[in-house]
DNA sequence: TTTAAATGATACCATTTTAGTATCATATAA
DNA sequence: TTATATGATACTAAAATGGTATCATTTAAA
């Protein structure tokens, strides 16, 4: 079982990296510090940028930043910019004839679950993620 | 987002198909109650069999019936069965480096979501799907 | 005005996972 | 002894995922 694939995770502590700066960053520094490979980190922060979680500017100080505030990002923003939500209502057959025709206990089950996924990853924004982090940093320094 | 394969959705209705018939089905009956493909179907058979899910005999009269009570078999029991539950704490590094290395709270977030889907599936029972369907088919009648 | 450093678009390839097929061996009741 | 079962297992096909590479365009600064 996977939430979310490796884009959508290289993804996720792209931005972390980007929210930390809270400045224009370009690609080179974001995969030097995500350790992703540099190609398909640049596909990644091109995907974030074409569906409105990134803002580029193009050009020789060009890069990255975040379109919104760190709290105003999802978890789920990031799973469906990747795709991740497409296939609905967590039946196999997409909702096609399965031999179970009209009704389906087991889809309905399952399209349930899926909502909750999505619910909880709508409620996780990049800032409680920062926030996580930090408090354990911190409480590792404690120690 | 998959949460479970077709595989152990396949495996799901030929489960809720036994169950209901309540003696010993031969493969033959189930694939054709239940429209999977033939091959498919007894290799999945085949799985639960080993799997201790389904009992089966062999021979002339043989065939497949649970191995126990409808309410003792989960959705969790089934996934696990085609090794749903292999890649753990929702990390697609299975917890090797990640360039996050100490703290993620990616990964942490993602396995308490993982958890709560595994909490749900170990929750529903061969006999909760069975008794949402008769529901449903109740409903319908009654309109 | 040229050049270096950036993103945009896109086509392509490799790997892994999932889905499905086919075959032969073994057991057993009629 | 034969028809009807399951067991084991090897194989192939298709789809999804992960990753690479190239060329075009933009822009600031030398």
């Amino acid at each position: 079982m996977k939430i979310i694939k490796k884009e959508a995770d290289y993804a996720v502590r792209a931005l972390l990296f980007i929210a930390a700066k809270n400045e224009r960053v370009p690609a080179s520094a974001v995969y030097s510090s995500v350790k992703a490979p540099r190609s398909f980190m640049r596909k990644i922060l091109q995907v974030l940028s074409r569906e409105k979680v990134l803002v580029s500017e193009k050009g020789r100080a060009g890069g990255f930043r975040l379109a919104r505030k760190p709290e105003e990002t999802s978890l789920l923003t990031v799973v469906e910019a990747f795709g991740g939500r497409k296939s609905r209502g967590g039946c196999p057959f997409d909702g096609r004839a399965c031999g179970n025709y009209g009704f389906c206990g087991l889809r309905e089950k399952l399209g349930e679950i899926e909502e909750r996924i999505f619910e909880k990853l709508g409620k996780t924004s990049l800032k409680n993620l920062l926030r996580r982090e930090d408090e354990k940093k911190k409480d590792y320094k404690d120690n």
